[in-house]
DNA sequence: GTTGGTGCAAAATCTTTGCATCTGG
DNA sequence: CCAGATGCAAAGATTTTGCACCAAC
């Protein structure tokens, strides 16, 4: 957290952006919900019950520049709404989502699966891979019964 | 092509659906543009220009339902519209994109790639895989320089 | 004929923007 | 101070919906 902090400064000044009330709440909602994808609305919601003083184009304004000096990275979970996440480490890239297509869970995946597949992408077709973002569907443990095999 | 159509008048007449000018015209559309990913207003533009009958709203509803009977996938490329890409064969599921974050282009690639991590993490976290939707974000060939090594 | 589909326009969402005011560095 | 940020409300953009009429099957 205090790690947290020092990048956010670091990375604000360097971009000359200012660090408010406002942007400080934004980011102690992320920091507090690191395993969730909130949307927008969300985020402004736990930001508005936490200090009233808040509008919603600021959350908007807010979360661009987070995505821009790469502390959350944008998804789409398909459900009308972008949603946001803690960035959780730019260098071994690793957004990953298991989604069940049955009861709509999303687990995240905390490893890095893909560097053998983005290697023989570059020897294969020359594209230099920097990140990814990927989806999975299918049925979670819970949902396809077989905890066996 | 021939396939194509017997394969949807299937689908159709398994949902109930009915096959009408319109909904031929954006088949033909999508069929005409395989390697694209077109958005609505874009369909509905190629749609009106082969013929002036025809309702944005109607595209709409025709593309959920081609993404009902999978024969489209519907896909995000945070350019703020949702867009449309024939599905090239759902049991093989190949939706990989290579997209270059300097020149914007988007390839497309038609192998599939993920069969052994999506093994791995069935035998790890249980979650049985039927699909997957995977972007790479990176450097083409022609954008990082390097056609050699 | 029935059932589902269409175009249109209105409505609902989600997101961006203009502007007067405020505030962090 | 002054550049950047805010809240608000208006505007934009995308998507959905209600409804009277139309057309596959």
């Amino acid at each position: 957290l205090i790690t947290n902090i020092n990048f956010l400064k670091d990375k604000l000044k360097e971009k000359g952006y200012k660090l408010n009330k406002q942007r400080k709440q934004i980011i102690e909602v992320i920091n507090e919900n690191k395993e969730k994808h909130l949307s927008i609305d969300e985020i402004f919601n736990y930001a508005k019950n936490m200090n009233s003083d808040i509008g919603i184009a600021t959350v908007y304004r807010t979360l661009a520049m987070l995505v821009e000096i790469e502390y959350v990275v944008k998804m789409d979970f398909d459900d009308g709404v972008s949603r946001y996440e803690f960035n959780t480490n730019s260098d071994t890239h690793k957004h990953h989502h298991l989604i069940c297509i049955k009861c709509g869970e999303i687990f995240g995946l905390e490893e890095d699966l893909l560097g053998n597949v983005e290697e023989y992408i570059f020897r294969k077709e020359g594209f230099l891979i920097k990140d990814h973002k990927v989806k999975f569907y299918g049925y979670c443990k819970r949902c396809n019964g077989s905890t066996k095999k």
